[in-house]
DNA sequence: AATGAATGAGTCTTCATTCAT
DNA sequence: GATGAATGAAGACTCATTCAT
């Protein structure tokens, strides 16, 4: 009203971005299936028929918030080799990159969780990451085993589903769960057990 | 039908029976979340109210199905010392008991991960059994470390939760979502990872 | 068991008390409407179908209870003429009796009200004693105004009910409803009140 | 219909009079346990979700049809002062003013007395009317007995009731139950009656 | 006569989605 | 684009009553 009346172009966008914020805020408070498309609305500050104009549904609204935080929280990123050739320095960096942002959206990362156990396009979603991570962290253990620095009776391919699923279980324990495991401690078990598993030799 | 009904309580008690029987395979077809309480009456052959003179909610049907399966799905039980003194094959067969006891019943683990993270009551059951199990086997851990045959270094707790973890992930992957992952691979990947992630000696 | 068997109508005879006994307990702490068949037949001891031994309906159970009471709460015996020829002081005897057996059974007077505000029958028993207790009345007043004691430009009949729903609504007031009003601050009133009203000369 | 729905707001004060109105004839016809929320909103011409719209629950419905009803049936109302001196023409006056607005919503009134034995709040409610109604009354004795117009030995207050509820009573009696007695007559009957039990002085 | 499990009709209530303005 | 009232399908739950033993 008292700002100068934007481009409908601008306005819908503002009121895009007030509702994926408006709907964040409730799924992360109501949780998935309590939350309702009149209480994002409200929190968002627009009216109920606005969410449509934007969103086809609930889940649509979910994936938008879902993508916003999607790319910080890639498992481990193993391949992006730091200038050191530690390769436990590496895993290590890279769960606590992984760490970090997890916590730092832990939250959304149960719900994400939740909904892929309830809606099967969020459970494709959520198994094309898995793959995804698997496939790359596979890369990275093939190789270590070629170099030698990796215990060669492991299947790749299983070994990295293996244990990501292993760091993603520990950061839901803690970070969801509230299992009390100190962050450093955490990591420094979550680096040993891969260091360990693989067989890499002790830097 | 054929056989006269007995006593009340002996109806009551098989029409219970009918009821768990229909809960599981309605559960198992529908998810938590779509099953009817009208369908899994239906699908007990019993009257719709039946279903209350037994069960005060879906929930309760639910936990009385869960605990048809409970006591077969235990995690690894590594304190269970069979005869040989071979750690790794204890482990392999701790490994193998699990996984089979998961594929029978993979619907409905899936199903109990599911409402765990619906229903606060599941929630806090499903939490008490993983921490269970993580401290059975941080007794194992500390067993082996003890005896000079496991990674000193690492905090036996914290192992146990991020071992655990790793394996019902994978039981997950394979026996739910479909991974392509035949039985015995899973087995040896597992175990490998268990022994190399302890460091226990080759056998 | 222990007690020898008892002949059927004894026993008959036994369970029909324990129901109204039982009945009038559930009626008094929950009320008409939420008086539940299976409540009732479990606070007599009994199983829910053998309600239905003795009684039809909850209301037939009612009938039962109300019956217990009725005869001691018949409202003012105005023409139960005490050997005294004061009619103030026959007035006070019979409200005294009145207001006497109302509170001893104030909780099964007020249900009465209520079930007579929701079921047909009652009401019209109810009415059919309020009628009752009206044409009673109507004739000690008629008298009165024979022997030139109450003002004669009162309709006797109408004056009746009129008076009789004061008393009963004070009592219900009073005994039902914790309006704090002493006992014989009542019975002093209603006593003035009545004679007044009639204009009968002050003793 | 006829007339375009202007804005939001204005459509929605239209469906909750629409409702306010369904929900009196609704009422006045099947009671207050036997209205249905469905039938309501037909009658309402509205479907059945848009009355949750303006009511959370049918007691809310019922209170907002009271209110309606509320303001012109205040019990006699002894404290208005018509320009006569005369007491007794007051009281008679009062009591024309109450019995006409009873036999108007006498459908209503009865389902208040029925709903407040049911309901506890509508109990409240009825008990804060009745207490408001007998203070006010009582103010007007108590001004009479100062005057030397009323009997001194009178308690007030407990007057000011019984009084009333003489009233009220009769009212209910002939307007919602159907006694006989003809509106002058039984007019003629309450304020006698009242003006005898106070033993004002005739005219 | 007693038992108590089985029956199933009957309503309330929620909420995603639509649509007239 | 925004508004927010209207829609109505869907399902859980209760409980009086029945009936086989």
């Amino acid at each position: 009203m008292s700002t100068a009346a934007s481009t409908p172009r601008v306005r819908g966008a503002r009121t895009r971005e007030a509702l994926v914020a408006g709907a964040r805020r409730v799924f992360e408070r109501d949780g998935f299936l309590e939350a309702r498309i009149a209480d994002i609305a409200a929190e968002s500050g627009v009216a109920t028929g606005s969410f449509y104009t934007h969103f086809d549904s609930k889940e649509a609204a979910f994936a938008a918030v879902i993508d916003e935080v999607h790319e910080e929280t890639l498992h481990p990123r193993l391949e992006v080799t730091h200038s050191t050739d530690d390769p436990i320095a590496v895993i290590e960096a890279a769960h606590r990159d992984y760490l970090l942002a997890y916590r730092r959206n832990a939250k959304l990362m149960a719900l994400l969780e939740q909904v892929a156990l309830i809606d099967e396009d969020f459970r494709r979603l959520r198994l094309d990451r898995v793959h995804l991570m698997a496939r790359r962290n596979a890369k990275t253990i093939r190789r270590l085993q070629d170099k030698g620095l990796a215990d060669p009776g492991l299947d790749p391919l299983s070994t990295a589903h293996a244990l990501n699923g292993m760091v993603s279980r520990m950061a839901n324990l803690v970070f969801v769960h509230g299992e009390r495991i100190g962050f450093d401690s955490l990591l420094a078990t979550l680096t040993a057990l891969w260091a360990n598993a693989l067989r890499i030799p002790a830097r």
